[in-house]
DNA sequence: CGGCGCCTTGAACCAAGTCAAGCTCTGTGG
DNA sequence: CCACAGAGCTTGACTTGGTTCAAGGCGCCG
């Protein structure tokens, strides 16, 4: 149909969505300052549950350090994950009165819990609250629909995309990865066996180094743009 | 592009509702009623053009008539639909200052359009259109997350759920899709061939008829939810 | 040193995609 | 009123990317 492709050139840059990154700069963020200051931390262990899906969702979360899966069981056991959230990210967001996803440690973590309840009704009375929270929730909104985006593209494009993802939240071409290969897998809708040989053949063609499981390095920026979509 | 620059028409004037879009008596809705008040009616052809991927989103849209996908083009030419829209439906929120997707008229549709600006305003002198606007905006991320979910099911179970969730929207059996089969087959992540060849299977199950190939019939909703995952 | 997670690799299989007809509407012009 | 053209949908035969099943390797910690 009548898709145009105004600037060829804008897209290039684009390759690597700034999306994710760095939210609007810290000057006087009312909504994070307010969470650092009413919430209490909390550690979780390995695997330990922080919410349930069905529980009541009555807290909002921010990670201080570690890293979260937001995932749902679907049925015949598949586990899908929603979302990997690592320190500064915050989680929680419901229009409804309960969770509908589960939220669990990757690893040792700490967590700042405070009630919704009082967030909404600081938000009532502060504006500056309420405008951080909507702005919270499209960017969020915004992640789900790149995450959908991914879920429809070929193996090797997903899995591209996830080192990229994960390479934007730390300066530098080596990524540490905090996540198990079926993390990963569940993340990207795919079976550990597929990440793997992916990761192997991405390796080959010396677009990644793999100098152990969990860390990747990134080689070859260009290539990686070129395949990820 | 410029030739398709939605025009305004001058049936603005008599925007005295059209019995098909009234929307369930918005009682104390102020979001809803604002743009009811304020929006200005266009309407637009089969696939015209509503707004497209990286232009300024100025606008907040309600649809009064008609069906409109969210969409986006992928590499390869690929075309993934995020969203099908109908009358009541509130759409084009957005965290950045740029469209993310590109939206189309599927079939002749009358939509009500108002400044994003204007509403923002409103949402800093009236807390009832601030909640309003954060609430359909996780309603938004909810059903976007819904809809990941989809992306990691079979075939089947895709085609199903999107059957009950256009069930969903309209009462009784029988839904009219105003879709292609490409339409579907690009929500869903499939191909036509796929989606044809799943609706013709749930036919031979007796789970639905299809009465003609824009009519689906639901006949066995346990047999469906079950399919469903 | 041995056991146990976790990861990789290989081979066989299958769900969905691709390619290629052919069918069914629907609107149009003779 | 029929012929006919074109878009949209269905169906069949074949291919393939990713899953499944199965085995083996690596690293870590007691």
């Amino acid at each position: 149909m009548l898709t145009q492709a105004p600037r060829p050139t804008t897209e290039a840059r684009r390759a690597v969505s700034p999306a994710r990154g760095a939210p609007p700069a810290s000057h006087g963020n009312s909504l994070t300052d307010t969470i650092d200051l009413m919430g209490a931390p909390i550690s979780f262990g390995r695997n330990e549950e922080i919410y349930g899906e069905r529980e009541p969702a009555e807290y909002l979360y921010k990670v201080i350090s570690g890293t979260v899966r937001i995932y749902k069981i679907l049925s015949a056991g598949r586990r899908q994950i929603q979302a990997f959230h690592v320190a500064g990210d915050i989680f929680g967001f419901e229009c409804e009165h309960e969770h509908t996803f589960s939220a669990e440690a990757i690893n040792e973590a700490r967590i700042l819990v405070v009630k919704r309840s009082a967030v909404m009704a600081l938000a009532a009375l502060d504006n500056d609250v309420a405008r951080q929270l909507l702005a919270l929730t499209a960017r969020e909104l915004q992640r789900v629909q790149g995450h959908a985006m991914l879920l429809v593209k070929t193996a090797q494009e997903r899995v591209v995309s996830f080192l990229l993802e994960m390479a934007g939240r730390a300066p530098g071409d080596a990524v540490e990865l905090p996540m198990s290969r079926q993390d990963i897998a569940d993340y990207l809708g795919l079976t550990i066996e597929t990440v793997s040989r992916t990761l192997t053949g991405l390796e080959s063609a010396a677009a990644i180094a793999l100098p152990s499981s969990r860390r990747v390095v990134l080689r070859n920026h260009r290539a990686l743009s070129r395949l990820c979509s």
